[in-house]
DNA sequence: TGATTATATAACCAATTGGTTTTCATTTGT
DNA sequence: ACAAATGAAAACCAATTGGTTATATAATCA
């Protein structure tokens, strides 16, 4: 994988445990044991998505006596969006679409 | 890797070749020999990349003669970006410090 | 001190990724 | 028909991913 900033954000993000993750940790911080619960898999394998998270930026950990929390930090997704909406036009307005039409009339007149 | 769509959607834009391979497109559509010009890669590597981004539904291509032209298709785009923009408040005003700090004191409350 | 709880690390494994080179297929031009 | 050009597919490979179980560490409790 691709260790750019944006890359290991967009990467974290491409997986619906790392996502759901990030939504329990919306509601506030929570220990691991806490994280883990939902979801049928080990905590060993819990600790690895949140090792992801973590690399991307977007989830701390903090120390409370024998527990460590995570929390949300959603800072980096200010520069995943930002990049994103670099496309909004494309999307919004079918522009692709007619821009692929205008191409081909382009192209017409061209020939 | 997971195969729901936000996840092949994410999981496309966590490379930089295939970032800058959109933005190419975002300029118009364009043959693969035009898309593989500026990487320092193989033919073959490009079109796999190119049909990773396809399978998120961001490519899609075309037939003009022996050329496939590629065309960008921004659409998904919009999924990814509203997924994102649900954690707006949380990076726009630190809500996320605020929160931890409000839910810390009803925890007080609580106890 | 010793047991329990909470978390982390290690060692392992199968599947996927991202690249390569080689070969194949299709369309165009002579 | 044949050569050239464009693109795709196949076969291969090393590194990474996402999971497992087993072991280690650290803090709390009795």
């Amino acid at each position: 994988m691709a260790s750019d900033k944006l890359s290991l954000i967009f990467s974290a993000l491409a997986d619906p445990t790392r996502r759901a993750i990030l939504a329990a940790l919306a509601l506030g911080p929570m220990p691991v044991g806490e994280i883990a619960k939902p979801f049928d898999m080990s905590e060993p394998a819990v600790i690895k998505h949140l090792k992801v998270l973590e690399r991307a930026g977007l989830v701390e950990t903090d120390r409370k006596g024998q527990m460590r929390p995570r929390s949300l930090n959603a800072q980096p997704l200010a520069e995943a969006s930002s990049w994103v909406e670099q496309y909004r036009q494309f999307w919004e307005t079918s522009f692709d679409q007619l821009d692929a039409y205008l191409e081909e009339l382009q192209a017409g007149e061209q020939e």
